[in-house]
DNA sequence: GGTTATGTACCGACTGGTTGGTACACATGA
DNA sequence: TCATGTGTACCAACCAGTCGGTACATAACC
């Protein structure tokens, strides 16, 4: 119903439809700004679009909240997640081992500002908008999925023993990242996040059979 | 200027102060729903406490964040870090992994509502709210400077290795321990909390020396 | 081919409700 | 009577969402 083929649909807006325009400006400002304090006429404002138009292409702020994170989703996905874990061949410690340096990577390149954008979303709605917690949810177990997938991998291939237990690793890695990646935004120190990092590395080889 | 003789000051209000029944409320709702989502209207509702009584107390709802966020931190200091910590005889890991199983268990009890008090403000305001950022950075860098003492000792003591760099593991815990939280209040599944927690034994456990 | 009709895309003023904060009257006790 | 508390009415700013209306393309009908 809303989508288009390519330039029809929308007017031209520096050749993205209107309804991508809103979208990116609104991951940005919700990514440092978060959900209930990014305003909607500050999206409007920042995208060029006007109210009417809003609410012609989203239902609600809410309907806007939900596309957001699908974005999010599909950008960490295929920008963070996924170019790690892409070689069928690879050996999966040391595509986790890539991962873990990937993320670090991007709180450098943010400056420690925004913090992660699920991690944010996760915070300050869990508790309070079950629509958006359960959809949280679900990203979190696929995130925590694809680890556990590798870490099975690596059982089966004795790059691990058998001492360690998918689920639970995987669980801790997601866990010991958010966390990090939310003490080196209250810090503002991009060291912590490098030391979390440096122990993550460290619990993972405690998995590896002894040499 | 603000604190007063106990009794004195305030007019009884169940035995406390206004000022400790606006700060009990506040705390509460602030813990569930966020510092910018809690209205002062709600809070004057829960505490009982006209408006005009609030701005006489404190001077504006910046002020009661800051004087939540003291409460939340001696709460913490007191009922949960301080008391594993105590007994200056006491074995450092043994008091680590009594910390951690009191943190699982503070989370069991509430049933993964709320989160960590710090670590939600510190998702809602570290990018928003440079005072806030600084207050809090200082709080986790007190937390951790705990830990790190209790490494330190440890080390001195030989129930860990020369290896282990008590900074480093300290960030890494209170991190750890933070994400872990936040994964449970996303999840409501207390045992991604109790797995979380037993790798963070099975980390700890890395550094111990050989037996 | 020209007129009428329809659906898509868009605009900005407005509304009803909420929010942090203020003004001020009143009470109480030393 | 004067400082300390407390309640109530009120305000300006803000915010999500609505509404009436415009612009324009394509289609339908004669």
């Amino acid at each position: 119903m809303t989508t288009k083929t390519a330039t029809a649909g929308s007017r031209a807006r520096d050749g993205r439809t209107t309804r991508e325009a809103i979208l990116a400006a609104a991951t940005r400002l919700i990514h440092v700004h978060g959900y209930n304090q990014t305003a909607l006429d500050d999206v409007l404002r920042e995208s060029g679009v006007g109210k009417g138009n809003f609410y012609y292409h989203f239902k609600s702020k809410e309907d806007l909240g939900y596309a957001i994170l699908d974005q999010v989703v599909a950008s960490f996905l295929e920008r963070t997640l996924a170019p790690c874990f892409s070689d069928p061949a690879g050996r999966p410690l040391a595509q986790i081992r890539c991962f873990l340096d990937r993320v670090l990577e991007t709180q450098r390149e943010r400056n420690c500002v925004g913090g992660c954008p699920l991690g944010n979303l996760a915070a300050e709605l869990s508790d309070v908008h079950e629509g958006f917690r359960t959809r949280l949810a679900q990203v979190f177990a696929a995130w925590r999925e694809r680890l556990t997938e590798a870490l099975r991998e690596a059982r089966r291939r004795g790059e691990v023993g058998d001492d360690c237990r998918p689920e639970a690793v995987a669980d801790f890695l997601v866990a010991s990242l958010e966390g990090a990646i939310l003490l080196t935004k209250v810090t503002k120190d991009i060291a912590v996040m490098e030391q979390c990092v440096g122990e993550i590395k460290r619990y993972l080889s405690l998995y590896e059979p002894r040499t």
